[in-house]
DNA sequence: GAATACAGTACAATTTTAGTCCTCTATGGA
DNA sequence: TCCATAGAGGACTAAAATTGTACTGTATTC
């Protein structure tokens, strides 16, 4: 199905929440609360994409995580990256190819160039137009505002 | 890394062997022999995409496989979706969604144009361009951000 | 210095994927 | 006709990845 992971999945609605009130700093519980996510799940989520430069964490007591560049700079393709390492559609078509089967495969290239229109199409979308929202508007409620 | 899997790849080298003979008819060990992959792997393979209407089988001796079409009708699309189904980036682009979030998710829509890019990206190649040009490796060193 | 909240690591349960094997059916030739 | 070949289909095992959770440590604020 060439999909992304769950955790994948999340970090693009929890970017989508934190973009609403970008200078903000919302809690990780209060990111669950409003993704309906446990919270455990929401830390794991938010640890890359801190360590990505993607959000800024804050520590202690009124912590939280803010969004470390505007929504419209923060493509899919970077969130995807974060999250799930460097992109690559096969085997061969990473860094360091284990496949033992290229020194007689004759189509290794060409997954590269595939690889490049995907990417493309990735950082095409920034996650501030994840959060327009198109259909049905959803209340949000910040509850613990 | 967003990868298609290993048995979608042996599709598509076993797709590009064929297609180098497309009139021939290859049964499945002298393929494994093509590929250097092991006989049970390669049926496994063959056997969906000769399902897609991608390749033609024939059984009994002197059988094999064929090109059910040209090489250049033969889109990585068609490989990827024969060997795992249709394309859908997260849970909810799929069909029938068991996501339980989308009452209160915002973005679900987004993704399907995502969805909608890579599946172009993908038609866009044939396995006719897999086989040709066995240029060794494409210049990659786009140093990790 | 106590409470809050993120950081990092580790781990169990589940799901997917990969690979193999076995039986059945179809074909072509002796 | 009979037999060897070769794909069809399904079942099954092992391995790997994903998911979700827990625990301990560290930084910050009041």
């Amino acid at each position: 199905m060439l999909r992304v992971t769950k955790l994948t999945d999340y970090a693009t609605v929890l970017l989508a929440c934190l973009a609403k009130a970008p200078q903000r700093v919302h809690s990780a519980s209060e990111l669950a609360e409003m993704a309906k996510l446990e919270l455990p799940t929401v830390s794991k989520v938010l640890k890359p994409l801190s360590r990505a430069g993607l959000v800024e964490a804050f520590r202690g007591s009124q912590g939280g995580y803010r969004l470390a560049q505007p929504a419209t700079n923060i493509s899919l393709f970077a969130v995807v990256e974060a999250m799930e390492g460097r992109l690559g559609m096969t085997e061969c078509s990473g860094e360091h190819s284990q496949c033992e089967h290229e020194p007689h495969c004759g189509i290794q290239g060409h997954w590269q160039k595939v690889n490049d229109v995907i990417a493309d199409a990735l950082r095409s979308v920034s996650i501030a137009e994840l959060g327009r929202d198109r259909r049905k508007s959803i209340p949000l409620k910040l509850a613990k505002a």
